[in-house]
RNA sequence: CGGGACAUGGCUCAGUCUGGUAGAGCACAGCGUUCGGGACGCUGGGGUCGCAGGUUCAAAUCCUGCUGUCCCGACCA
């Protein structure tokens, strides 16, 4: 009884689209929150999907030199002391471990004790420890470069948190490398990110803005910090990847010293980035839509469910060898850097079956039943067409198009994010123009407004400061492809030379 | 860390004002009927009402303290 339900999500990311988040994530078995505040459980849908990233980020790690290691998750206060501005920036969300031992109390309860010498910082990121290694490899110019990648996990006690997007405890890799000059540095820096940006618009099918952070928004520490930024559907700005550019300061903090080839001793020049967890949280918001999440086949938990259908007792075995034949066909198949994931789904429980799967973002759903069997075809659906856009194929037509309509999949996820982004991009050169965009008309609770604006900025980090205490708007990035033309800052009206993007940012 | 709200089965909540046998819907399990557009019936399992004190013959309900969560600010991959 009852109507039938319109969209498997509710709300819809009109009505809320932070609501509409979280649902997604619990609708799709993806994470869900943990007892520790601020901290997420990871569940196997959506560990594969890490896993499936780590993978192929792994991969264009190694092709371009780098190798993988890994440093302890506890770093020496003193350590962290070391580079002032790094400090700064992390101080503030910090776990300190400071006891090594549980005494029972008096009733029976749990007492720290043991108090540390020197307190342990729980890494929010590790190029200080990872320098206190370099500064030991490193003492000839033959030593570099040192490239060297891990993946681990960090802590910021972040004040407020969100699944993946942004929780105090993360997964994600961290690059760090050291080199001989200034420019190899530099060049490794954008070299990176042009891994990321490849990584994001390929495998992640996200079209993203490739820039340089303002001065206010750099890593602390860093002398210059590039970025990828992605449109989520509620038109806010995601940092999917980042890649800096360090300069000698941490090499001068932690003494990475080398002898040049002029036997003159040098600070190395050292550069770090890395991509997170967040990721994920990025490819739910470009992608999904009111009934679910949908996965880009190439990173997807798996590629396509087996939906048995059975009617009959006497159906249930010419069904089950023909979906148990079919798996085993497609298993043999490779799409990306893997080989096809098939599940089978024989669970009972009528349509709600189809349902969950849509929810999860499978790419492809295939319904078997008695008449499939007899036309020797399959009943497709597609994660990224409406739920009742089914088709009929033979099995062989399928099993040899998979990969292509795999591919399609990708593909029609990746165009529609760019269209997306490019609708919702705009030029703005009128300051109330520029506030009237990012002003929504429900203050109250605000309707899904604004996006990128591309517009002057004279370079002044006041503007930028009270265009952020105003509009609660930031400046993205200082794209790279952005060209010089003149024109006046959007909010002080000084003469500039290129636009920048601004937008509402997670 | 400041302002506000909340805490009852896996989830969403009622019951609290006015103290007296722990409730509903969904989810879950079994059986049967179903199944290619989100099924239905019957039966059943599951909660010391966030924690610790106090008042009372009696506390989910009243009082005190604590903890946690959510929303709004300051901070952020």
């Amino acid at each position: 009884m009852g109507k039938p339900i319109q969209t498997a999500i509710s709300p819809t990311r009109a009505e809320d689209y932070p609501e509409w988040y979280q649902q997604v994530i619990k609708a799709s078995d993806l994470a869900e929150k943990s007892p520790v505040r601020g901290c997420m459980v990871i569940k196997p849908w959506g560990y594969a999907l890490w896993e499936n990233i780590m993978r192929t980020l792994d991969g264009m790690f190694k092709i371009t030199g780098v190798k993988n290691a890994y440093f302890p998750l506890f770093i020496p206060l003193s350590f962290l002391e070391k580079e002032a501005a790094h400090v700064e920036g992390f101080a503030k969300e910090c776990a300190v471990v400071t006891h090594h031992r549980l005494e029972k109390g008096p009733k029976g309860e749990l007492i720290p004790a043991g108090e540390l010498t020197e307190p342990l910082v729980v890494r929010p990121t590790s190029e200080t420890i990872i320098g206190d290694s370099f500064s030991k490899w490193i003492s000839s110019y033959r030593d570099l470069p040192v490239l060297i990648n891990q993946w681990a996990n960090v802590v910021r006690w972040e004040m407020r948190t969100r699944l993946f997007l942004r929780t105090s405890e993360f997964l994600w890799q961290e690059g760090h490398t050291a080199h001989a000059d200034k420019e190899e540095a530099v060049d490794r820096t954008r070299l990176m990110l042009d891994v990321y940006a490849r990584f994001a618009e390929e495998h992640l099918a996200l079209p993203v803005i490739r820039g340089e952070k303002s001065a206010s928004e750099r890593f602390p520490g860093a002398v210059s910090t590039l970025c990828i930024e992605a449109m989520m559907q509620d038109r806010k700005a995601l940092q999917a990847g980042t890649s800096h550019f360090l300069g000698q300061n941490f090499a001068k903090a932690s003494g990475i010293r080398f002898q040049s080839a002029q036997e003159t001793e040098e600070f190395a020049w050292t550069t770090s980035w890395g991509v997170s967890t967040r990721m994920i949280g990025g490819v739910i918001m470009s992608h999904g839509d009111d009934d679910g999440i949908i996965l880009p086949p190439k990173i997807a938990s798996s590629h396509v469910v087996l939906l048995p259908i059975i009617r009959k007792d006497d159906d249930r075995r010419p069904v089950m060898e023909y979906t148990e034949n079919l798996a085993r066909a497609l298993r043999e198949k490779t799409y990306g850097n893997r080989q096809i994931d098939v599940e089978i789904d024989t669970r009972d429980i009528g349509g709600a079956r189809g349902w969950e799967w849509i929810k999860k973002g499978i790419p492809l759903r295939v319904e078997i039943g008695p008449r499939d069997i007899a036309g020797n075809s399959v009943f497709l659906a597609r994660r990224d067409q409406s739920p009742k856009e089914k088709k009929s194929l033979t099995r062989e037509q399928f099993i040899e198009q998979i990969v292509d309509i795999l591919d399609d999949i990708q593909k029609n996820l990746f165009d529609r994010a760019l269209e997306f982004q490019k609708q919702h991009t705009v030029k703005i050169d009128d300051k109330n123009d520029f506030s009237r965009f990012y002003t929504p008309e429900n203050t109250e609770k605000p309707e899904i407004h604004g996006g990128f604006a591309l517009s002057h900025w004279c370079g002044e980090g006041s503007c930028e400061e009270m265009i952020k205490e105003e509009l609660k708007v930031t400046i993205r990035c200082i794209p790279f492809d952005a060209e010089t033309e003149a024109g006046t800052c959007i909010w002080c009206g000084k003469p500039s030379s290129k636009r920048v993007i601004f937008a509402k940012a997670y």
